[in-house]
RNA sequence: GGGGAGUUAGUUCAGCUGGUUAGAACGCCGGCCUGUCACGCCGGAGGUCAGGGGUUCAAGUCCCCUACUCCUCGCCA
């Protein structure tokens, strides 16, 4: 038997034709007389009948099919004639079988095979094989295929060069924790798994290549999310000779390319930009979704002004300590019960927050419902009901106090409540897709820690030149050519333009206490690269793995990967990371110290 | 590293204030059935209640520890 057709593509055009297909029993139907099976593949679903006077031996084989059985059958494509089954694409046909071969049985799956299905994670990807048989999955994996060949076929006939480079590199300092690969031929050497193919793309430019581009597996040691795999791929791109604007459009014509082309939707370019400050104030973090409001209103200027005459000393406190005050409201038409609204002050807590401070707005404007209400001043009251837009019968909720916590606190209620409150819409409903740039936020980060100022991103990233004269004196003030692609809530990419200026690269090393000797030591050989007459140059990286995730609308970016980690780091089928035996560690020179036992 | 949720047939779940032999649906096995497509009907098998310890006359149920999964904060230039 040959194969001629996929379960996907037969319809009432190939009536009377005899074909041959292979794939997997779906379901089946055993009449006694006829036995119905839906026969699948990658392609799709058709029905196949048996009937033992059209095909006595096969029909007898087929009583004993089972589900997931993999065979191949043969016969003619027929017409249901009035048994048309309007749910499945090759429903207005079935191939009347006259021979069935069975290629492989199998023994019961542990959970269905089905689009949908409840089974828990974790037996699912214990038996990630036949997951992946799903359809959706499937699906997913097939689109990512094709999202993989339209970036290809993009960025080369944009002049970008898909050049590769190591995964074994030297450790350096900063960003994600490393993976570490023992050197066999080098005792006590370790390689560190590239955390991103940064200094190489950067070396690319020193070399000339103008315009490169890769598909490429990235490492880090961190903590997982929802969002997050231990391995992930980016489309990693890197141009000389640009300004951020160069950048931007080349990303923006790839992603409109693969929206169009998976999706049939139009996104319209140029994106929207947004000031990183902006972002911070009106939605706490640096990847807004802006498929809906609850926007924050900054109070802390306000408080400031009235002081302690504002008549809420936690308030007036928390901005004299230098923290700040934020507001969002929840509006009237979305009114929120008690114990919803109690519920928001448990998640508020669960993030850092002290409580969560609630204001009810009634008709003059007054507060009720509030810890805040008896002692405010009305004209701080009426002051913050102006800035915040409050109308009668509103929710205006509070947080106060350090920076940090504020931010992350009314960033994660803002999401909640948009999801809560059913502004966000489902995929497939139409759906909105807002894309966004994130640009000039700052070079550098205060740590608390280390009581130093540290790079926000990276050091290589060059500052706006008319911020350089505040390198030595005020760095946080310091803005810089960084840009983050965000799209409904997620950073699908980020990048910069970068220093090629060795004098501004030495300030900017001076500025994070990094000495010259340090900066050699970690970093020497991109320091000397740009000492040979490197061109300006600047790129971007996008998560690939994000944007399959969030094209296809999958529940997980689990979805999208087709051997994801858990939670944790695990591989639940392979059950990696796994243990090696002594004498491989002996030849690494590496001595497993295990976790002290608990008592 | 912190906080939260969960773990009971192959799967999804129920199992109340502790009380005889732990149930249901789907799946599986056997039988019947020629137009089903969530096929139908009859019968059957299937459980270390995640693991360990404790309280109790008695624990799936209460307490403690451990493991694993998920969510979340920190972390992720």
């Amino acid at each position: 038997m040959k194969r001629t057709h996929t379960c996907g593509e037969l319809t009432d055009a190939h009536i009377g034709q005899e074909v041959v297909l292979f794939g997997w029993v779906h379901n089946r139907r055993d009449h006694g007389g006829a036995v119905f099976i839906d026969l699948r593949d990658r392609e799709g679903l058709t029905q196949v009948v048996f009937e033992p006077d059209i095909a006595p031996e096969a029909h007898e084989l087929a009583g004993s099919l089972r589900l997931e059985y993999c065979v191949g059958i043969r016969g003619k494509v027929v017409s249901r004639g009035a048994n048309v089954n309007p749910k499945m694409k090759t429903g207005a046909i079935e191939v009347k079988a006259n021979a069935l071969t069975i290629f492989n049985r199998s023994e019961a799956a542990p959970f269905p095979i089905e689009d949908h299905i409840d089974t828990n994670e974790e037996k699912r990807l214990q038996y990630r094989y036949l997951d992946l048989r799903r359809r959706p999955l499937q699906q997913s994996l097939m689109t990512r295929s094709r999202m993989n060949a339209l970036t290809r076929a993009y960025m080369v006939e944009n002049g970008f060069l898909e050049l590769e480079t190591p995964f074994m590199g030297k450790y350096t300092p900063g960003g994600a924790r490393n993976f570490l690969v023992p050197s066999r031929l080098n005792p006590g050497k370790l390689y560190a798994l590239a955390e991103s193919p940064q200094l190489y793309k950067q070396l690319f430019m020193v070399a000339g290549f103008e315009r490169y581009f890769q598909i490429v597996k990235c490492f880090r040691d961190e903590d997982l999310r929802v969002d997050r795999q231990p391995e992930f791929t980016q489309v990693d791109v890197e141009m000389s000779f640009v300004s951020q604007d160069d950048v931007f459009s080349v990303i923006e014509g790839l992603l409109q390319r693969l929206w169009k082309e998976c999706l049939g939707v139009d996104i319209p370019t140029p994106f929207m930009r947004m000031e990183y400050d902006e972002s911070m104030a009106k939605y706490g973090n640096d990847k807004p979704d802006l498929r809906f409001g609850l926007e924050h209103v900054v109070l802390t200027d306000l408080v400031r002004k009235h002081g302690a005459a504002g008549g809420v000393p936690m308030l007036w406190e928390a901005v004299e300590a230098g923290g700040i005050v934020k507001a969002l409201v929840v509006p009237s038409e979305k009114a929120l019960s008690r114990a919803e609204s109690d519920k928001l002050e448990e998640i508020a807590k669960g993030m850092g927050a002290k409580g969560l401070a609630r204001a009810k707005v009634g008709e003059g404007g007054e507060w009720t419902q509030s810890p805040l209400s008896k002692t405010i001043s009305p004209a701080l009251r009426a002051d913050i009901n102006e800035a915040v837009g409050a109308k009668p019968g509103d929710l205006v909720l509070f947080q106060f106090g350090r920076e940090a916590v504020v931010h992350t606190v009314m960033a994660n209620l803002r999401l909640h409540l948009g999801k809560k409150l059913g502004y966000i819409p489902e995929y497939g409903s139409g759906g909105q897709w807002r894309f966004l740039w994130v640009v000039n936020p700052p070079l550098f980060e205060y740590d608390e820690e280390s009581k130093t100022w540290v790079a926000a991103h990276h050091a290589f990233t060059r500052p706006h030149d008319e911020d350089l004269p505040h390198l030595g004196t005020d760095p946080g003030r310091v803005k810089c050519y960084r840009y983050d692609v965000v799209l409904n809530g997620f950073e699908v990419g980020g990048g910069s333009i970068r220093l090629h200026d060795p004098k501004v690269q030495a300030e900017v090393f001076r500025a994070l206490g990094i000495s010259d000797e340090d900066a050699r030591a970690k970093f020497g050989f991109l320091l000397d690269a740009l000492k040979f007459g490197a061109p300006p140059h600047g790129g971007i990286a996008l998560g690939m793995d994000r944007l399959a995730f969030l094209l296809t609308g999958a529940e997980s970016l689990r979805d999208v990967i087709p051997f994801p980690k858990t939670k944790t780091g695990t591989d639940l089928m392979t059950g990696a990371p796994g243990d090696v035996d002594e004498r491989q560690l002996r030849e690494l020179h590496v001595r497993a110290v295990p976790p002290p036992q608990p008592k």
